[in-house]
DNA sequence: CTGTTAGCGCCTTCAC
DNA sequence: GTGAAGGCGCTAACAG
């Protein structure tokens, strides 16, 4: 049998469907004595109105749509949580979908979107430049990006990249070392500045080589042949500072099956600080982004751009260096 | 500005709406010449059919809806990565809600994908008889159940939990220690099933202690302390059989705090195989239930009912013992 | 091949 | 308070 509609229930009470309808949503022009029967009715029933006709007929979707990269990575998932702690209190369901570091596929799932006139957008942008976000702002529906800055007044939500680099540069800069390597992946915005943070205020002598496109954890395992084999990790003391913790663990990982002494012999800072950081197989110094608040600042920005409130649209969250045992 | 309608575009294109549908959805009754035309209007539009709109029409939504418990757990992360793989090959979206183990909000996110007609649902649910599968099995939708086995035909997919405990107790029966403690969480069929099947197959003489309710990583912290405390496990040889790696990653990082040998005193076997379990501390000895592929089975079991294919719905995969460092 | 005509289920004026 | 009627944007017959 085929669902029940607003007019069956509206039969079986002997209203009009107007009066159904007025029930449903809690208008109060209706007689307690009616609005009681329906409500039974409807009970009785286990009725459920049609959420595609309730939209096009011009109701708000109650859902927001929530773009990432994807899954595996820690990072995201705990995004994925801040933003649903917010937005379930207001009963919003999430729509989720996953880039994969794939623009076509970032602008695929985003058509998507916005053909199910969503009632908001959280995109975490494969790149600054992303034809998604002219999607976003052409269609006009309210949208928060995450993990970039812009200038242009778009709305944003980030940690602040620059300020974190910062943190390690000086960190570093009070320690002895023969070298530092930098690990840092793909080029994009956020990397991008923690990178220049980083180098613009380290104050020492060390002298700095950098890999760069290594964003993985399974790159992570390739990496560490090289740096024993090219750059003597085993022999000479050095610090490494990978600009992503999945990475960063990876490397841990694959450096103690080696046998290498963490910090003593090599020295790992990472940054994200998520969760399995400090379990990992030594306790990952990090810089830490507060990925959860990161996640529910973006849902609070964008109920607020849904209610038309007048907000910061450009949001920034101070990182935090986190010492555990994988640094001196 | 509103957003374009078909109409609008059979305008431009000096044609109707029906044949603009028909471009639409491809179909071949479309002479060349005008669908090349009301192709390069639509383009040149960027115009976004309204996907209310199709859905209300007749048009399946494309998307299929994912109910797990939390996300912060990696075992349903994984699971729906499994998921994402299988259903983005058919350009299935994905809408995600969590029910965070409370019945009613389970309930509550069910009745909203309801109302949503999507046109499947995988839940994996918070006990064998939830209200949610009675309103899964009523509402006619296409559905499979995840992490649970069900007796009267409805379609699940699930690891053999009773398989995994049998793999346990046969692996303890062949070692020798002062005391086994098993820790594990809420009453549930799967944990029941994990249970059973290890002391069933536990052909060993050491006495066995069970503590229960202990389902979060935060609890683990707490579960230390008394096994510490009242059970001794810093003097007496112990091995710790903890149905949940969340759980047992947790205690790894609690007792290394402590100082304890791992596994020469406390020698801990966990259950899932999440991808951390072999990064943590002491990489973990456990039983993987190969959680990518039971996500992907779901999947693919979902897919089938959609589609009316006759195929198995009750689908077991079978776990694996995985030895690692933190048992002997 | 293409246009016309009904709905799909609900909401919202506008009368009563 | 309540009902009737039109419309949201699209699809699916049915004609032509």
């Amino acid at each position: 049998m085929s669902p029940l509609t607003i007019n069956d229930i509206a039969k079986l009470a002997n209203v009009s469907s107007a009066t159904v309808s007025r029930v449903l949503s809690n208008s109060d022009k209706v007689k307690p004595s009616t609005r009681q029967k329906v409500k039974d009715i409807i009970d009785s029933q286990s009725y459920i109105p049609n959420h595609f006709a309730r939209c096009l007929a011009g109701n708000p979707s109650m859902t927001i749509g929530v773009v990432i990269d994807e899954l595996s990575n820690l990072f995201f998932t705990e995004i994925v949580e801040g933003i649903d702690a917010i937005t379930c209190r207001d009963k919003y369901s999430l729509q989720m979908a996953f880039s994969q570091w794939i623009p076509e596929r970032e602008d695929f799932v985003i058509r998507n979107m916005l053909s199910s006139h969503l009632d908001g957008i959280i995109l975490a942008p494969t790149s600054v430049n992303a034809k998604a976000i002219d999607l976003l702002e052409q269609s006009g529906i309210p949208y928060v990006l995450l993990n970039c800055e812009m200038e242009d007044g778009k709305p944003f939500v980030t940690g602040d990249n620059y300020q974190g680099g910062k943190l390690v540069g000086e960190y570093l800069s009070k320690q002895d070392m023969e070298q530092i390597i930098v690990i840092t992946g793909f080029d994009s915005q956020a990397l991008a500045l923690r990178y220049k943070g980083f180098i613009e205020n380290y104050d020492g002598t060390t002298p700095i080589k950098t890999y760069r496109n290594i964003s993985t954890f399974e790159d992570s395992n390739n990496i560490c042949d090289i740096l024993i084999n090219d750059d003597e990790i085993n022999i000479k003391k050095t610090t490494l500072f990978v600009t992503n913790d999945n990475v960063a663990i990876g490397i841990i990982t694959r450096l103690k099956n080696f046998n290498i002494d963490i910090p003593n012999q090599v020295s790992i800072i990472g940054y994200d600080d998520i969760k399995i950081s400090k379990l990992c197989r030594v306790p990952l110094t990090t810089v830490s982004q507060q990925i959860t608040q990161l996640g529910e600042e973006a849902a609070k920005l964008l109920l607020d751009l849904i209610s038309n409130k007048d907000t910061e649209k450009a949001r920034i969250i101070t990182p935090k260096f986190i010492k555990r045992d994988s640094s001196l």
